[in-house]
DNA sequence: CGGGCCCTTGACGTTAGTCAAAGAGCGTGG
DNA sequence: CCACGCTCTTTGACTAACGTCAAGGGCCCG
């Protein structure tokens, strides 16, 4: 059995760093359960402590004035939010909500800050992970801003599989309603966009997916979509 | 006359850091003119340097497979890329190309590296600014996914205000082309979305953009862009 | 003066959101 | 065990937003 440090020590901001001088910080931490639809905390709330994601699925979000909900990201197993809590006086920049059933431990800022002053590898472990998720976003807003739908769900598709060639089913990992979210559209318009993709080999049910061909899901997403409907002509 | 060590002491990098620590760095920097159009590296090339824009502008953006580009951002002065070089063996995520013609500062990663890895304030530094960096890319995919063209653009010309309220004019920093590029559209679904800024007090003369009223502009973006059509009818 | 780029406009097609309806699956309480 | 209400999901019809293609005017620069 994985022990609770052991899973929080593979958390891409304390891998880098030797075990021996995270697992003092760990210990403090509190362990925390949240239910399924349970809030952690609100953007704007002052940022007191970073989480790691123990088990089960966060709901990093936003909400526009007028009511939209824009979903930053869905966090699982070893990924953590919250990082900018270290800095004194900081807020948080989205709201978080448990998707699932979750298990959280939540590292109090102060405590951090102290070992960060301190602990320059520390330092520069959580500045690589910030890179990291910095790069993220990058990626997120270029497949925003040039890829249809469908493509977007192609991404997250192969995001979900081992293989890189070949066939292969996948599990989604949480409802639709929350996929359509994070890939920036409506639940009716995900169901359409799946539909789509049946065309490259893409089966849906229920909450399996079945690929035909990895590579030609692949080709898919390189299109231009403004070529596409001259590739199905063709 | 301000120094060039000045205006790259003003970057959100360095800023929060004393001079003194900072100005051997940037005095190893090596400075560099570049002209209009002019590439200043691309996306996966080994990242090596820090750069810091001193004049002019420069645009990060990510070209997919299939021939768009995607603006990720346009810096101007006091602003900084390629961060990540600080790290061995990384690449840049963005390509970089000048807009305009533009100083830069460059810093060599090695160097940068050598000071990280013993000064934490400036490893806190760094920190600080990526974690601000990672906002505004948080904010850039909010207004993406939950507001209209229109939207994005009145968010940009109040981001171009100096006034919290009444009228004020301003001058667009750079063409319309890259304007609509930065927001995620193309030229004539920009001019098309200026022009329903009308009604709101926005007029376009060129470069010149006067607003009536910030309120009234800022009410434009609240609006719920399903309920738009009912505020006109209403 | 000619060529190129920027910008706008019109006509048209595609993509995605809205509204409404209905079926499937699931847990609760009777 | 079943009925009920709930949420998730899909579908259809319609509308709004945006991209595409084409054309034309203005401007700068060689």
């Amino acid at each position: 059995m994985e022990s609770v440090t052991d899973i929080a020590l593979e958390t891409s901001v304390f891998r880098s760093v030797p075990a021996d001088r995270v697992r003092p910080l760990l210990e403090k931490g509190s362990i925390r359960k949240v239910r399924r639809g349970a809030s952690i905390h609100m953007q704007g709330d002052a940022a007191n402590s970073l989480c790691i994601v123990l088990d089960g699925l966060v709901k990093l979000y936003r909400m526009s004035p007028c009511g939209g909900e824009a979903v930053i990201g869905v966090l699982g197993r070893h990924e953590s939010f919250g990082e900018n809590a270290i800095f004194p006086g900081e807020v948080y920049p989205t709201s978080a909500e448990c998707v699932s059933e979750t298990r959280l431990i939540q590292i109090d800022a102060r405590d951090l800050w102290q070992v960060v002053r301190q602990d320059n590898e520390l330092c520069r472990a959580l500045l690589s992970a910030s890179f990291k998720a910095q790069n993220a976003l990058v990626l997120e807003l270029e497949r925003l801003k040039s890829q249809t739908g469908a493509q977007r769900i192609a991404e997250f598709l192969l995001g979900l599989c081992q293989t890189e060639v070949g066939g292969c089913t996948v599990v989604l990992p949480y409802d639709k309603v929350l996929i359509a979210a994070r890939l920036g559209m409506k639940p009716e318009s995900l169901s359409r966009s799946f539909r789509r993709l049946a065309p490259y080999g893409v089966r849906v049910a229920k909450t399996r997916v079945a690929i035909a061909s990895v590579t030609r899901l692949k080709e898919f997403i390189d299109e231009d979509p403004s070529c596409a409907w001259g590739a199905k002509v063709g």
